[in-house]
DNA sequence: GAGACTTTGAGAACAATTGCACAAGCGCGG
DNA sequence: CCGCGCTTGTGCAATTGTTCTCAAAGTCTC
């Protein structure tokens, strides 16, 4: 029983990669793969691979490499996706429109079960084969569709409202696409993505490259500049 | 010439919070700010504040805090937000749409200037007050805005293409949504935001918290798991 | 079945990041 | 102008994450 492992959480973020990766691999009707191989795939390095594949237990043969089939077994079972998880989507603007029409969900264990707006005016309109419920039916959906998990796809001021109805509604996995701080009870477990960070991290860098146009000072562009 | 100093990759990544929570302390005409105030807005703690402040220069006066507007100045000019950089967005599909009509670029130092399909069928198409241009375009679209930043929006499989193409029109910083690993030759930025991803790793711990339903081994769920 | 070759798993060194603790510096009130 | 209270900036220890290295364990060939 492998996973009362502790497993590191930089490992966890990596395990999806390898999924990922795997899932290609196993399309192509390759039977083993070698951490290198699977770290090309995978965008890292084959040293991490290995150490993170032994944190879920010895998988691997070695001379051989990883059982294709198998480890993609070990690992969407420790990722929690043997089976798929129901997802309500709050806030249905521009992005939870994109989100809720998304491919890529359902093809990764996630099912969009429920829509959810404040704006009365959007309430019963129809994305895909989903009608928008009102935020006050919350609960009564999240029970209904036994859901653990919500998107926030709002505008950020009404972001930690939100997250707290959802909690109220026995929601316990957040995730967070409003440009806003949302604190959450322990037990519930929350990330966020912000479209605009990202570009923001990127244009610190950006702007190191480019000799200061102004520049006083003639600071040498880094050749390797490369952002995690 | 603080810009000279060596900033970590971790501090670069909160410096955009930080951003954030001075933009909203300004809009209240407060005139400074403690560590421990901006650490509660920007949802992390006070003493990293402090370190990664520090990494700027000592823009801080002991026993009072910091110059709300001066510090967003210094910072807005570390992250190269003194002027607004254009960006192009590759591939005009759910996500790309909604990408396209996302206000909160504008706002935070980001100018969607150009927009470019693969689909023919898609060329020529006007979302908000732009059009969509032929992937063929880029070479000159990117010339022309002096652009340096795009955003992949694709299906997995365009992706490295896309990224290449990006590379070889002068974009030298490059955010992918496509859920594939995109290589980039050195001295070209890159950041990836997968979304399912995001929600697997959101089911790792989601699925440690439930004590298993076929569980043979009573696993305590967790008081306090909190994903970063 | 022995030897050559491959690849894992893990220990150990190394690097990055975090958080604590506190001296140093600043403003204010008397 | 002095002392007090507040808050920064930073040295240091602890933690977390990454990379190197190599023995162990397997396959394959002959």
């Amino acid at each position: 029983m492998p996973s009362a492992r502790r497993i590191p959480e930089a490992t966890v973020a990596r395990l999806p990669l390898y999924y990922r990766a795997l899932l290609e691999t196993a399309d192509q009707h390759v039977g083993t793969v070698s951490s290198e191989r699977l770290a090309g795939l995978a965008g890292v390095n084959a040293a991490k691979v290995r150490k993170d594949l032994s944190y879920l237990g010895s998988y691997g043969t070695r001379g051989v490499g990883y059982d294709v089939e198998f480890l993609l077994h070990q690992i969407s079972r420790e990722l929690g996706l043997t089976h798929d998880w129901p997802v309500v989507i709050v806030g249905i603007g521009n992005l939870g429109h994109a989100l809720a029409n998304y491919r890529g969900f359902g093809a990764r264990g996630f099912q969009i079960v429920a829509l959810v707006d404040a704006d009365p005016a959007k309430v019963g309109t129809r994305i895909g084969d989903l009608s928008v419920d009102a935020l006050d039916d919350l609960p009564r959906v999240v029970a209904d569709c036994g859901i653990a998990i919500g998107i926030i796809a709002t505008p950020a001021g009404a972001a930690q409202e939100v997250a707290d109805r959802l909690v109220d509604a026995g929601v316990t996995s957040i995730l967070n696409f409003a440009p806003a701080v949302v604190s959450v009870p322990s037990g519930v477990s929350l990330r966020k993505v912000d479209l605009a960070i990202e570009l923001q991290i990127l244009s610190f860098y950006q702007q190191r490259k480019v000799p200061a146009v102004d520049g006083q000072h003639g600071e040498t562009p880094r050749a390797a500049e490369r952002v995690r």
